[in-house]
DNA sequence: TCCCGAATTGAACGAACGCTCAAGCTCTTG
DNA sequence: CAAGAGCTTGAGCGTTCGTTCAATTCGGGA
């Protein structure tokens, strides 16, 4: 059917454009992958870049389920939604060998220059999630001090998420990533000390994991997916295969 | 004369690989700009992708003295270090109307899971970037509490920045990057807090820009260069042109 | 002065690129 | 069943890609 062949050209097309880069994905691939010929792909793309902003739209549109409704099905408490949201990507990392961070900040740094559209999605994209985020920061109420600026440190939660996929990824490790967040924690924690306020999600509850003290870091062999899963119901697709409907951009977004 | 050329090729492809990234950059772009032909780029590299490697190799020679050393150049006292050298990457987001970030970070996730060999070079990079602030972060000794893991720091510090760095691309905003290193900022002062030490490197010694309070929040309208440069004498190159000689890639990394 | 290797020239290569389109097929609807 | 819109087919368009190479020029030592 119709809006089938569309999905499985936008899922296949999402998949490569992570892996290879949106230049680095050659449209012929896409075809390919997607057992689709030239003239449907172009029937509903008008052409590669117009697929690439609808790419785009997707993730921005299933940032909401996918992470941020995820991340609070993940926890109640509002400051542990943070980390709850950064342990997503986490998870997501480990499963696929570091192949897969934040697509969209993958792509990011390519197109920012390049495409004004796509760009302003990755904007919007980035905006949605430092929102919600800032939310939580908000509901957290008194647990933060009173001069907390929750906008920046929202921002700064993207901005330490983004930098630890990158260093994760070209290090293959997941080390850069635990030291980094493990450093966000510290920041909470001792924001929430200079409140008089109860201190019951301080970081010993152990929920995200801290690298830090036991050293146990390792490299894995680039390429093989990683043994360790983070949320046990949110970790991998069912088989592989881009089935293309809405509910395998969910699961895998 | 020789390595004149072969330096105006390496000076030419960094600049379009930064802009364009990898695959977005042609070789014939590269022939054109570089006033040179296709058989004297072939002479001193064997192909596309070796001319990228050496192009990794020179940000990884020149991050020690155009950026390290500059930072310490620029403050004595370790923990202003750090930030100074921040400073740096944010006076170039200015400068060049958000178009130039960290070229090692733009250009790693599109290549870091396609070139092994360059993806091993982006590691060193950020080795010793990191290295170099666990260093500062070391020599302020007692300064930060006694159980501090000065590594994780020094890879959050780098995370941030990239993080940072991204999304003022994408916003063509600096906003971002001063919230995020403001939430930097404010980490240090409140470990420093947990110590009985010397406050003397605290924030209100107005050395970087922190937003936050005044929120005088404006965007670029992208590609025109801004107005406001961070460090007066290493702000901008003398003419554009690029010369292709080790002093240039200096100025301009 | 001659020589030889390094450096440069630039036309041309085959492959791959993004994309087009006339032709057929397949559903839905009246 | 007829009609027509929606979707698919796939050969092939012109262009650009990264790369090659025989021929030529250049510069410094013998």
């Amino acid at each position: 059917m119709a809006s089938d062949t569309r999905n499985r050209i936008l899922s296949v097309a999402a998949r490569l454009f992570e892996a290879n880069g949106f230049e680095g994905t050659a449209v012929a691939a896409i075809l390919r992958e997607a057992d689709v010929n030239s003239g449907s792909l172009y029937h509903f793309f008008p052409s590669k870049e117009a697929l690439l902003v609808a790419v785009l739209e997707k993730y921005v549109e299933v940032l909401e389920p996918a992470l941020l409704g995820a991340a609070e099905r993940a926890a109640d408490d509002p400051i542990e939604r943070v980390f709850a949201l950064l342990e997503l990507y986490r998870g997501r990392l480990l499963v696929s060998g570091f192949a897969r961070g934040c697509p969209v900040g993958d792509l990011s740094l390519e197109i920012a220059s390049r495409f004004p559209e796509a760009r302003h999605l990755v904007d919007a994209y980035f905006e949605s999630w430092t929102g919600r985020v800032e939310s939580w920061l908000v509901a957290a109420g008194d647990r933060l001090p009173s001069g907390t600026d929750r906008h920046a440190l929202a921002t700064h939660a993207l901005s330490v998420l983004q930098g630890a996929v990158m260093q994760a990824r070209v290090s293959t490790s997941i080390d850069p990533f635990d030291d980094s967040v493990s450093q966000l924690r510290l920041l909470l924690d001792l924001s929430a000390d200079e409140t008089g306020v109860s201190v019951a999600f301080r970081s010993d509850t152990g929920r995200t994991p801290v690298a830090g003290a036991a050293r146990t870091r390792q490299r894995v062999p680039s390429g093989a997916a990683a043994s360790a899963v983070a949320t046990p119901g949110t970790a991998a697709s069912p088989a592989g295969e881009a089935s293309g409907d809405d509910d395998a951009w969910w699961r895998a977004w």
